[in-house]
RNA sequence: GCGGGGUUAAUUUAAUGGUAAAAUAGUGUUUUGAUAAAGCACAGUUAUAGGUUCGAUUCCUGUACCCCGUACCA
């Protein structure tokens, strides 16, 4: 007889190989076509709400890794918060307006569109953008409202964004007021940072000397009285002789030294490191001497004539004077540079440009009106040769900022723009700095370090610049007086109704508004502002215009000053972008923060730490990876990464990753075969009834629940839980429970209770991994829920986490079989050493003596006669002694054929010759008992 | 330059002021009833230099390298 037959040998539709690659995109078909996100949301209605709001991507440009490990995240948070019980809608969303789409559309078509044409393909394009990057993000079986996501140009969402700028400005943070912007001539307009690039272009570069206007006083600041004769020259560096019209000030550092220099003519200031080097320039000085020397912060305040204009200008300290190049003492412009603007706005200097559109001086200006300002740069020097203030002149090349459509220099010119105050005090009282600390204090960081990122960047960021002069934007709706630049006094009013008109027609509406349009407001001395918003603005506020207006993302229950949004999830770079943005027009609107939560991720770099880069070749694109091993590869990589740090992925690493996903898919897949003929309605065993060493399994995996779902999940560590159900797989099933229970699933009586117990056990395990993975491999445990289920319509994501059935002596029966896995290593130990010396292959056909103290030995015995198979041996026999040890020893009994144990009891029954007794038995019996193993 | 973060075996991750651990890879081996699989055994690690300490991978300081953000080059 081929007892093999006999042998329960089973079977599942679950392959081997998951051939996500080919597969994975059919599954997805057919869970669209099932609507399953619609369905989940059914199934959710009316329990706790959990929002995850997402921060959109710009719709522009190929789904990098970056994108797809972000995605990756949040679906995990979506999927495993829905299991956990919670309703967790996903709204995924884009940015659409500003300068990159625009730059694509002028491209492509030019300069010379009509506006509403130039919007309307700007609008075009993101729709096409949009589209491939949904495609790819579906891809990776990210779950959500992907029929109907939000856009930032959708007609609702930019009236809405017009909304959330009246409400700011009702709250009382909007102001205008001017900054420097970068400027190009020959665009005769502002540019973006993006436009900007460095070459190296030369400059004259020159010496200034200003005249204190009392010069007594600063030698006895130095304290050094000067002979009556003489004056004190403080000398500048500048290679913008272009912007001494605009001098408002000379700036030192506060710890710099500098030094009171003698020569045969008047006394010179400069910093003390720089002296030499000044004098050298000087050539016209023959004998200078450094008679004494003060740090820059004994300066402030001293009086100096302007160089050529009846203007006294004051000294005064900033961080950006250094003593390593020039004089260590800086020409300040506030109108013409970034720090000088800042500077200048500390000490109230003057921040009037007396520079025009064009590049020229405005009619007010001495003696350069109306010339370019890069041709005033020779007659500058000449006035100042003329007014004997010019110490000396040279050229440099040095890296300059210019136009990259041009490649002309660009210049610095302070204009007006809007702002959102961080210091000004809004109505309620506060300022918007002061509320965005509180908030931030509100708010829970996962990492912690996150904390102190945002605290630090709001602590120290300049008022926000809304206004930019754009046509791919959100218009600021606002009318301004002809004379005077105030804002309309019913602003609030005309937005209010602005909105309405774009709600309907888009931002075109506003462009195309003409002020007879609005005859009730009164308009005739007024303005329409031509200013868009900062993009940030967009999607800073779809806090307000998307959480706001869709009834999904809102929960009922929300309380007064209560974020509305539980979770925020970006990259680090959103720290000073989104994560910002939208804090402070949650608070500028609503006096909170929008989010309870902030989680960062870092970036994903190649396995070597590298940023990737195209010049470095170390590029891993998502679709490649999703084509070579599936998007449940990539989502298990994400998961199994500490995202905290970097994210470090390259091909070596996606092998291993790919191994530990084989590993768990085959453990699945054995889990699924063993119970194919099991029915839990109605082949399950009692709980009470299960053999021992199976309640012991159930009580492992509840354990593991408890640690993965309720522990680890909520805190957002994934990486945590790969690496507790990778070893659950590896060790804990594989390398102990299954490979014991191998021998009762394959050799007891098919429907006996031994095997139906396990089944019991197997069952119960496979829906509490296939739960706990779900959030991370989103196809694989569907693929597997399926067949457990014997349902081709069901998902995981239907029911929330199976719950085990509870095991009364739970936490002793962890012990025990804990003390037992300890003492088997030692006995697998010594079957080793037996194998390496020939004596034995199959641990079968070992035989052990057991020595066992006291501690051990009432463990052991209370196992019984089913030791052996704990232990997967073919006889063990049991001695109490002083000390515990293992014998082994090679069996001198028959093999049966069926179970493969070695048994004196072969050939005790005729109809069968060749088996042990406990397999006649299971063959022709009700089958063997076991209580323990 | 400044602010924030990081560096543990070949790879991904743990842990602790007191012998540094797991998975995967590697080597060897067994089984051929998880077989393009499974079991077992073996081997291998705290970036670097100091400091505090009886004892530091852990706490502190410096250095190197990497990542994010930001400034500047008048």
């Amino acid at each position: 007889m081929d007892y093999k037959n006999t042998v329960n040998l089973q079977d599942t539709s679950f392959p081997m190989r998951g051939d996500l690659a080919k597969r994975e995109p059919q599954m997805l078909d057919k869970w669209t076509k099932q609507q399953r996100y619609q369905k989940i949301r059914q199934i959710c209605a009316g329990r706790d709400k959990f929002i995850l709001h997402d921060g959109p991507p710009y719709a522009n440009g190929q789904l990098h890794i970056g994108h797809a490990t972000n995605k990756v995240l949040k679906d995990i948070i979506i999927r495993s918060k829905t299991l956990a019980g919670f309703d967790a809608p996903y709204v995924p969303g884009w940015d659409c307006h500003g300068l990159p789409i625009e730059l694509n559309i002028e491209k492509q078509f030019g300069k010379n569109l009509e506006p509403r044409d130039f919007r309307n393909k700007c609008r075009e394009y993101a729709n096409g953008q949009i589209e491939q990057q949904k495609s790819d993000f579906i891809r990776l079986g990210v779950l959500g409202d992907w029929d109907n996501p939000y856009k930032t140009m959708n007609f609702a969402t930019e009236a809405g964004i017009v909304r959330a700028l009246g409400e700011i400005y009702k709250n009382g943070y909007l102001f205008s007021g001017v900054k420097p912007v970068y400027w190009c001539i020959d665009c005769g307009s502002a540019l973006a940072e993006a436009e900007v690039e460095y070459y190296d272009k030369q400059s004259p570069a020159i010496d200034v000397a200003f005249k204190a206007v009392d010069s007594q006083a600063v030698a006895a600041k130095f304290g050094v009285t000067l002979p009556a004769d003489k004056s004190i020259y403080a000398v500048i560096w500048t290679t913008t002789p272009w912007t001494l019209p605009a001098n408002q000030a000379i700036c030192a550092g506060s710890e710099i030294e500098y030094a009171l220099v003698a020569t045969e003519c008047d006394y010179i200031v400069v910093a003390k490191n720089l002296v030499e080097d000044a004098l050298q320039r000087y050539s016209f000085i023959k004998d200078g001497q450094a008679i004494a020397t003060i740090k820059g912060a004994e300066l402030e305040h001293l009086r100096f004539e302007h160089p050529f204009y009846n203007r006294q200008v004051p000294m005064i300290l900033g961080e950006h004077a250094t003593d390593d190049a020039g004089t260590g003492l800086v020409h300040t412009a506030p109108a013409h540079g970034m720090d000088d603007y800042l500077v200048g706005v500390k000490y109230g200097l003057d921040l009037h440009n007396p520079v025009g559109n064009d590049g020229c001086y405005i009619s007010t200006t001495e003696y350069f009106a109306g010339m370019n300002v890069f041709d005033a740069n020779a007659e500058v020097i000449k006035l100042l040769t003329e007014r004997q203030r010019l110490m000396n002149k040279t050229d440099i090349t040095h890296s300059y900022p210019c136009c990259w459509r041009h490649k002309t220099k660009i210049i610095f010119r302070t204009t007006g723009q809007w702002f959102i105050g961080m210091d000004k005090q809004g109505n309620g009282g506060k300022t918007l700095r002061e509320q965005a600390n509180k908030a931030v204090d509100d708010t829970a960081f996962f990492p912690a370090w996150g904390r102190a990122r945002l605290e630090s960047m709001i602590g120290n960021r300049p008022d926000w610049c809304v206004s930019r002069q754009r046509q791919w934007g959100v218009p600021m709706t606002f009318f301004v007086h002809k004379e005077t630049g105030e804002l309309h006094p019913q602003s609030a009013e005309i937005l209010e109704v602005v909105a309405q008109k774009i709600e309907v027609e888009g931002i075109d509406a506003w462009f195309e508004l003409s002020a007879d349009q609005l005859p009730e407001f009164n308009l005739a001395d007024y303005v329409k502002l031509k200013d868009t918003l900062d993009v940030w603005f967009d999607s800073g506020t779809t806090h307000f215009t998307v959480v706001g207006t869709r009834p999904e993302l809102q929960k009922s229950n929300l309380a007064a000053g209560e974020p509305a949004v539980d979770l925020y999830l970006e990259g680090s770079d959103q720290h000073r972008g989104w994560f910002q943005s939208s804090m402070l027009t949650g608070c500028a609107v609503n006096g909170n923060a929008p989010y309870k939560q902030l989680l960062t991720h870092g970036f994903v770099v190649d396995g070597n730490g590298r940023k990737m880069s195209k010049s470095l070749g170390n590029i891993v694109a998502p679709q490649q990876v999703i084509s070579k091993y599936g998007a449940d590869m990539l989502r298990l990589w994400v998961a199994a990464t500490d995202y905290s740090g970097e994210l470090s992925i390259s091909d070596e690493i996606l092998k291993r990753v790919s191994e530990s996903y084989r590993r768990i898919r085959n453990t699945i897949r054995f889990l699924l075969s063993n119970i194919n003929d099991f029915d839990i309605t109605k082949d399950a065993v009692a709980i009470d009834e299960m053999v021992e060493l199976d309640r012991y399994a159930l009580a492992y995996v509840a354990q593991l629940q408890t640690r993965v779902n309720d522990e680890l999940y909520p805190i957002y560590q994934f990486h945590l839980i790969v690496q507790e159900l990778v070893g659950y797989c590896s060790e804990e099933l594989g390398g102990f429970y299954l490979d014991v229970l191998k021998d009762r699933l394959y050799t007891s009586k098919a429907d006996g209770h031994a095997r139906r117990s396990a089944q019991t056990a197997l069952y119960h395990i496979t829906k509490a991994l296939l739960g706990m993975l779900s959030p991370i491999l989103a196809f694989t445990a569907d693929e597997a829920w399926e067949v457990l289920e014997r349902n081709s319509d069901d998902s995981t994501l239907f029911h929330t986490h199976h719950v085990v059935p509870a095991i009364n002596d739970a936490d002793s029966l962890l012990v025990k079989w804990s003390r037992l896995q300890e003492f088997r290593s030692l006995v697998l130990k010594e079957l080793e050493e037996k194998r390496t010396g020939g004596l034995i292959g199959a641990s079968l056909q070992a035989e052990l003596v057991i020595h066992a103290d006291s501690e051990l030995y009432p463990l052991l015995a209370s196992i019984g006669a089913d030791l052996k198979f704990a232990y997967m041996v073919s006889k063990i026999t049991l001695h109490q002694a002083e000390s515990s040890s293992v014998e082994v020893k090679v069996s001198g009994a028959v093999k049966c054929e069926r179970c493969w144990h070695y048994q004196d009891d072969i050939g005790g029954n005729e109809e069968h010759p060749t088996i042990c007794g406990r397999c006649v038995e299971n063959v022709t019996g009700v089958g063997e008992q076991r209580s323990y193993a």
